[in-house]
DNA sequence: CGCCGAGTTGAACTGAATCAAGAAACGTGG
DNA sequence: CCACGTTTCTTGATTCAGTTCAACTCGGCG
């Protein structure tokens, strides 16, 4: 079980067999049916989820409205990391857009992982540093570009969202309308 | 030396004086005089900065005009984490705003305090973690606040950088222009 | 004193939002 | 598997928040 994990493991951090069998014996399988939450804001995220298969959502709801604010793809990690680290409730929703299979670990495994196994506690610095710089890139945008040229960044670096995700929800994720969006792409 | 960043790690992850030590001996001394740069973009980030005195500013200078990215006041960080992490060129610069004293440590020392020492491993983690979330944090603000409601949330949660940093330098943070700033406050 | 950068204020402009209506795509049940 | 109804996407007209440009005030400092 967890066959995708170490795979991706594996290109990460060093680690014996005993450091995964600790690592596998806290996994627990998860399957999604498209439109389902794997969280939902105002609840506590404690566990989180390595998707094998399909993507999710995240998304603030705000008035009734939804705000997408990511996407996690095969062999991405999602759920609320402010959550699961700090125990308070979620502020956004992680919903299923299309079937997803996943694994799932709990905040109680993670710190024992991390604590008995320095490969994990490693893994963890490692993990948080690349989110980090994933954030920080966000914000640049969110400075530095227009709207038209936060797409077109989104065709270059990530052109599978384009290909697999509505663009009312592309729209969102890049703080504009669907209006707009669909007007800068007809201009192309 | 270094009492201020010692004050700081007690409150963050326990450690025994050997750990201390090691890291004590890492460090060093730096002082920047105002509008000094500790950082310029295209450089390699090559040493992460601990503030004892001032704050600095982080801007990236595109088309000839900065943009304001962040600050670091006392007890922070600063430099460019994605630089220092990735052997990479920096994509912004960092100035002292003010006289600023501080502590500095190498990639090359953190990295040897990381394999050495489990706590600072731990640190390094914990440390981005809460990056992480103030990065999250501000993603959110781009997306769910208007620059008004932007402007008030800075005033609650850091009314410090009001008080110390030029409205101009503020107002290019929040992703509008001074202009623009100068109206929301004399609206209150 | 007079200069200079920071902040303010006003007027015109503009890019994106909003509102509204029509076309296309999708998925759901018969 | 088709037909219908709902959602998604497009297109156009209007509105509006924030920018731009320009002029003026203020306070610090040579």
């Amino acid at each position: 079980m967890g066959e995708e994990l170490k795979a991706y493991l594996d290109k990460v951090v060093p680690h014996d067999d005993d450091a995964w069998q600790a690592m596998q014996s806290s996994l627990k399988r998860r399957q999604l049916a498209r439109h389902e939450h794997f969280l939902v804001q105002g609840e506590v995220c404690r566990h989180l989820g390595f998707i094998a298969e399909g993507y999710v959502r995240l998304y603030y709801l705000v008035g009734g409205e939804e705000i997408t604010k990511d996407f996690n793809f095969e062999n991405e990690f999602c759920g609320s990391y402010a959550s699961f680290i700090s125990g308070q409730p979620a502020l956004f929703n992680v919903m299923a857009m299309e079937p997803v299979r996943l694994y799932t670990i709990s905040r109680d495994s993670q710190l024992m992982l991390f604590e008995n196994y320095f490969c994990w506690q490693k893994l963890g610095r490692l993990s948080m540093e690349r989110m980090f710089i994933k954030k920080e890139q966000r914000e640049a945008s969110f400075l530095l570009d227009s709207p038209e040229a936060r797409y077109e960044k989104l065709l270059r670096e990530t052109p599978h969202w384009v290909q697999r995700v509505p663009l009312k929800y592309l729209a969102s994720y890049l703080g504009i309308t669907p209006e707009t969006l669909s007007r800068i792409r007809n201009k192309r």
